[in-house]
DNA sequence: TCAAAATGGTAACATATGTTACCAACTGGG
DNA sequence: CCCAGTTGGTAACATATGTTACCATTTTGA
């Protein structure tokens, strides 16, 4: 097992896993940011470009449900997506809702953006070999389960006491 | 390969990798942040106290380099440690820095928060085979330095544009 | 030796993110 | 039908984070 813990008795953050994973994330998402900056987006606002252009025409809720944002960063990614012109809301039947969809400009943008990103991904992925690559994927899933797990037992073992 | 593109043109967050990688990283600080909320310290404040407990003594500049963050986010958690209590600042030699220490509350509160992160994380790694925990790792570094890579590459190809 | 550059840190701002509470529109059981 | 509960969304706040500029020290090198 790895030493985890040093002289004072603390924790040695960089054999942490999660701390690990914060940290490559971070860096990851730094630096895409800076490769799309020049189209003038933020990461909330070209995730809900992503969703709506791979759908057409959605809800904000579909957005919150197909991303790690809650509804109010939803609501504010729209309202500025809208306010630069990259989508319109329109009127639903349901009329708690509206209909996002992009505009000429916005699909432009997204194809672009979407562009960038992918070659920034392939650019990396390039130096893992395919099964690493997999191995990898398949990694992330089961600690995305594995954490959800973890919260539902810490939760469990806290109510209990 | 897998799809990336959907109908609209756009792109499959779903399986995008430093997506999937920021979506597990936002899942799993949420989750242990949960864990020592109790604790009342916030993401960087325990930053600082692990790096703080594993060596005695540091200057903030250690802070920085030992982490991901830039030196006002640790000013700020170090200021709001010494408001608490749990850190104290000593004047050092090179009058520019000053010793930053745990106080005896510091340590305390340090060594039950490292214990339930670190259950917390067994917990997690429990669920994987010691060699793929290995792989996965292996994969974290390897990554880490091809977004360096790749950044650096746009960047010259941004330069000579 | 002493001016220019570098370093450690912070103040004061701007922006982004999280939180609570709320409203308007829908739904489902009596 | 109708009202208690739910859902989609936003406003208005509080907090957190990023940015720029700055000061006091220290280091460097002509």
């Amino acid at each position: 097992m790895t030493k985890k813990t040093g002289p004072g008795g603390g924790i040695d953050l960089s054999q942490f896993l999660p701390y690990r994973i914060a940290v490559l994330a971070r860096s990851l998402s730094e630096k895409l940011g800076a490769a799309y900056a020049g189209e003038g987006l933020t990461v909330p606002e070209w995730r809900v470009l992503a969703v709506v252009s791979q759908e057409s025409a959605v809800a904000a809720r579909d957005v919150v449900a197909r991303t790690p944002m809650d509804k109010m960063a939803v609501s504010r990614a729209v309202a500025s997506l809208e306010k630069k012109g990259l989508v319109a809301r329109r009127p639903a039947s349901d009329r708690r809702v509206s209909a996002i969809e992009l505009s000429q400009e916005g699909r432009r943008i997204s194809r672009r953006v979407a562009d960038i990103v992918l070659r920034f991904e392939a650019d990396i992925v390039a130096e893992l070999t395919i099964a690493e690559r997999d191995a990898f994927l398949t990694l992330l899933a089961k600690l995305e389960n594995a954490a959800d797990r973890a919260e539902t037992r810490r939760k469990a073992i806290r109510a209990a006491e």
